[in-house]
DNA sequence: ATAAACTTTCATTTTTTATTGAAAGTTTAA
DNA sequence: TTAAACTTTCAATAAAAAATGAAAGTTTAT
């Protein structure tokens, strides 16, 4: 196989891996375009190897600077703007942990504990008030368990998470 | 606050939250319907109830089936299907992790393989060549990781989880 | 055997999400 | 200060995903 069929091959998988993620599609692929290429590359170059606008490109390279997946870099005597992928995997999986947890499960806290703190009112039907008021509980636990666990593992060090975590799961 | 208004917000939020997932707005709405509601429904309860279509209902609910989060719930004297959720929410998760797992990380993980085991050629490029199959080894090696621990997850028991992971997370 | 009761399918339509590209905005060098 | 080089924005367009509903399929009771 050619390193270029390679390097397509990754970056369409891992395009249609982000966009079942919520990530869009675009952004996954420029994200691995980036964790494949050893230099750093201007939008210019991201359009090319892309095949995208330069709205788009631009749109997605900001989200993933935002993201801590990408950074700036500034070569001399160069205009304009180049980019560069935050290599290691470890820092990459905790800062897409971190990025949806805010996007998603706090969210999801919030109305939760909103619907906990409420007095919630019904005559008629006291089986159904009960049991509403029992899931949201249990849904609001497990909630609440997931998001320490990954406020936890988004702030750990990669060697105390292969240590304390590694060794039950191989 | 009236319980149907609370109903109601629960539904939306499970929604939109399920939608962020990859997981389609109404399948997560109809869950949401059946995690609330202590009695069995009909396809014709949940349309009317989300105001969607039967072939919307229907497709969706299959899918809730296949995905082991509802049961068919046979009435005597009833001709119509009745579907009945599944209600722990250990349950649940566990269940959600293990398709997801199927749907998102198994494909990866074949394609990251055929990319470690594939012998890819680059004469020019040798820098780029290094640097290629030491990315894919690293997001391989943590793929694998991720896949082994969803697995053991979604295959253990509540107890056991509780006590060997949650005591670090509290 | 057949008709009523119910479920599934799928071509079409609608909605949602992503992309484009031209115009506006910004920065830098001379 | 201005014009070239580059970046950002956003209204319009395109693409993808989901929903509809009527028709086809299936099951059950008589």
């Amino acid at each position: 196989m050619q390193l270029d069929e390679a390097k397509h091959k990754f970056i369409q998988s891992w395009g249609s891996f982000g966009s079942q993620w919520g990530i869009n599609r675009t952004m996954a692929q420029i994200h691995a375009l980036f964790l494949i290429t050893p230099e750093s590359m201007s939008a210019e170059d991201v359009m090319e190897a892309l095949q995208i606008s330069r709205g788009n490109a631009n749109t997605n390279v900001r989200t993933l600077i935002d993201w801590g997946l990408l950074y700036k870099e500034f070569k001399v005597g160069e205009r304009r703007e180049f980019f560069i992928a935050e290599k290691d995997i470890w820092t990459i999986a905790k800062r897409i942990i971190k990025m949806r947890q805010q996007k998603e499960l706090l969210p999801m806290l919030q109305i939760l504990g909103q619907l906990q703190s409420a007095t919630i009112e019904s005559k008629d039907n006291v089986e159904g008030l009960e049991h509403f008021i029992k899931q949201i509980n249990e849904i609001n636990d497990m909630a609440i368990k997931a998001d320490r666990t990954l406020t936890k593992v988004s702030a750990s060090e990669k060697n105390w998470f292969m240590k304390t975590i590694m060794k039950f799961f191989g």
